[in-house]
DNA sequence: TCAAAACGTTAACAAAAGATAAGAAAACAA
DNA sequence: TTGTTTTCTTATCTTTTGTTAACGTTTTGA
C-alpha cells in the first residue's frame, strides 16, 4: 500500500460507515486494494468514449460532469470533496460513456477499480457486505438522481436556481456561474438575467 | 398463498433472473411473501404524503407517476408491464413522499412489501442473494436516471420527443399526449406545436 | 344511447429563453 | 507588474414556450 495513503484512510473509512461497518479483518482486505492520486486542474479523471475503469472518493478538491453537444459543453453534475465520483452507468455496464470528468480545483483521490470490486464480490469473506455496500450506495445514488429528475419536470430554472442556493451554497461559492447555468438547464446568459431579476426585486 | 398468484408466478420469476437467479428453495422462501392485487383504471398505487410500503411487478396494464403544482399534474414516469413500480425514494427511505402513481390501465400487481425485503434480508439463508438483488436493482435503476437527467440537459424538448418516439414508440402508442408532454418537460399545447412543425417538414 | 368529460389542435398574445456580440471586471500566468 | 484569458453582464434580435380560450373530435360512463 501506498504510505501517503494512510493518513486519509480514517476520513474515507468514517464516510464509508454511512453506509457499511467493516471489521478490522475485512477493513484490511479492502484497503488493500486503494490507491490514491492526485487530478491537476482541469485534467479529466475520465473523457467521453472511454469505460470508466474506477470510483473515487474524494479527499480534496472539486470535480463537474460535463457532456459535449454541437461543440458546447454541457455541465451534468458536481462533485465536492468526501463524495464519491464516477461516470456510474459506465463504470456499471464497463461500457464507453458520453460524460467527461474534469478538475475544477486539484483533487485528491481515493480510488478503487470494477475489477477490484468483482474480485472482492468473488471473495467469500467480502462478498455479503460488499453487496450490500453497492447496494446501499445505489441506493442513495437513486434518491439523488430521482429528486434531480423531479426538479427538471416540477420547477422553472429560476426555481432550481433558488432551490440551489438554499440547500447547497457551499456549491456555489465554489463553481462558475456558466457551469451552473447549463446544470440548471439554461444558458449562462439566461441565469445572469435570472439573477438581475431577483436581486431587482429585493431592493 | 394466494391461488390466483400461480398463473403469474413463473412470467415474474424469468423477469427477476435478469438480476437474480433464486434455487427452488430460495424462490419458494420468496414467493411466500407475494402478494397479487389490481389496480383499477385512474385508482392510485400510492398518493403524495404516503410512505411507500411496497414494490409491485406489473403483469399488465400501465401507470403513470405525477407530481402536483399549482394545482396541475405534471407527468413524470411511466410504467408498462413487465416492469416494477415503486416510488423509489419513499419507499428506500420509508418516509413521506411527493410521488402520485395512477394507473392508466387496469393493473395486475404482484406486490412485496419493505418489510417483507427487512425480513428477507435479516433471513441467513437469503441474504446475500437479496443484497445482490437489491444492488442491481438499484444500478439498473440508476443507469435509467442517469440517461434520463441527461436527456434534460442536453436535448431540446424536440429533440427529447424525437428521441422517445425512436426508443420507445410502443410507449407512445398507449400514453395520452397530454401526459407524455408534462413528462418532456413541456405543455400539451407545445407538443402539439412541435408535432405539426416535424409533420410540415416531412411534407 | 346520449350527455358529459377528456383530448388534441389551433390562434393570439405575453413571457421567457436562445444566439450573438460587445464591453467590463476578475482571475491567472509569464 | 502587465498582458492574456476567463468570467459575467448587458443589449438586441429571434425563436421558443407558456397562457388562455375556442372548437371539433373522441372517449367515457350512466
Amino acid at each position: 500500500m501506498d504510505p501517503q495513503i494512510a493518513t486519509h484512510l480514517p476520513i474515507f473509512r468514517k464516510q464509508l460507515e454511512k453506509f457499511v461497518v467493516f471489521n478490522d479483518e475485512e477493513w484490511n482486505v479492502f484497503a488493500s486494494y486503494l490507491k490514491i492520486r492526485t487530478v491537476k486542474k482541469k485534467d479529466h479523471l475520465i473523457e467521453s468514449g472511454q469505460i470508466c475503469k474506477e470510483i473515487g472518493f474524494i479527499v480534496s478538491g472539486s470535480l463537474r460532469f460535463y457532456h459535449v453537444k454541437d461543440g458546447h459543453e454541457i455541465t451534468n453534475y458536481f462533485c465536492l470533496d468526501q463524495e464519491f465520483v464516477s461516470s456510474y452507468s459506465s463504470f456499471l455496464k464497463q461500457v464507453p460513456g458520453h460524460t467527461n470528468i474534469q478538475a475544477l480545483e486539484e483533487v485528491l483521490l481515493i480510488t478503487f477499480t470494477h475489477q477490484n470490486i468483482q474480485q472482492l464480490l468473488a471473495n467469500p469473506l467480502m462478498a455479503y457486505k460488499m453487496e450490500r455496500f453497492g447496494r446501499l450506495i445505489a441506493e442513495y445514488l437513486i434518491c439523488c438522481y430521482e429528486e434531480r429528475v423531479v426538479s427538471f419536470i416540477t420547477l422553472t430554472p429560476e426555481e432550481r436556481y433558488i432551490a440551489l442556493l438554499e440547500s447547497n451554497s457551499r456549491l456555489l461559492q465554489r463553481i462558475p456561474q456558466h457551469y451552473l447555468a447549463t446544470y440548471l438547464g439554461i444558458t449562462p446568459v439566461s441565469l445572469s438575467r435570472i439573477r438581475k431579476r431577483m436581486f431587482e426585486v429585493v431592493k
